[in-house]
DNA sequence: CTTATATTTGAGCAATCGTTCAAGTGAGGT
DNA sequence: ACCTCACTTGAACGATTGCTCAAATATAAG
């Protein structure tokens, strides 16, 4: 993108993209919070975070609950794990998974009111 | 997927399932949250939101905001409206665009709770 | 009417995503 | 040891995404 392609300085109120620029969170935190977003932006990864919300559940039911692969399941679950969302405890062959975030709830509670719209 | 790749019936704990099956909601509740989730799960589609939250801005003020083209502002700036996250008022040439949603406001903020983890 | 400016739109393209398949790991059970 | 079961991982695939470029629209001004 050049500058010219930018709309005459004398339209641009300068001073008020200023003001916003400076308030606005930084590049690092803009691309953290749009990974949290993008994470809960998949059907199936929502899913699941909806499913662990409620109880600690191991791949095989999440599976049951989700129709989809076992592989797909687990990852995803790898993703969420990545992104501090999901914890995991192992017991025998067994992985059992839960949530490790108390906003996500907040979160989802929130979408759902803005879809009940 | 066939029935085979599921775990044996004996291993899932179908009561659970069951229970958390009962509570989730509803396939096409899961996808309108997901498309919310989406569209703030993109850099440039967060940032437009960010500024938004702050003050009403036409096309030209998000794009020497957003280091991106013109074009590419009005295609997120459609997709945005699509989901009733973003309105606008047409003024001269200008469009003045706002947010359209007391949610998403309350979204941004606990995601950046999340991300200051 | 012609020109300039702000924005929208459609096509095309590289990059990313979500899935399945097949192979691998690791803990029990026989 | 062997086999089975729960899960993980890497490769490969089609589908979707976000961008740019070029053309179209619309309003204002000369």
């Amino acid at each position: 993108m050049s500058s010219s392609d930018i709309c005459s300085a004398s339209i641009v109120n300068q001073q008020k993209v200023d003001s916003v620029a400076k308030v606005l969170p930084a590049e690092s935190e803009n691309l953290a919070m749009a990974d949290l977003f993008k994470a809960l932006g998949d059907p199936t990864r929502l899913r699941i975070v909806q499913a662990l919300a409620l109880e600690e559940l191991c791949v095989c039911d999440l599976t049951a609950l989700i129709d989809v692969s076992i592989s797909a399941i687990s990852h995803q679950l790898r993703l969420l794990r990545n992104l501090n969302l999901v914890k995991f405890r192992k017991s025998g062959k067994m992985a059992y998974y839960s949530l490790d975030d108390d906003h996500v709830q907040q979160l989802i509670h929130l979408a759902q009111e803005h879809s009940a719209e």
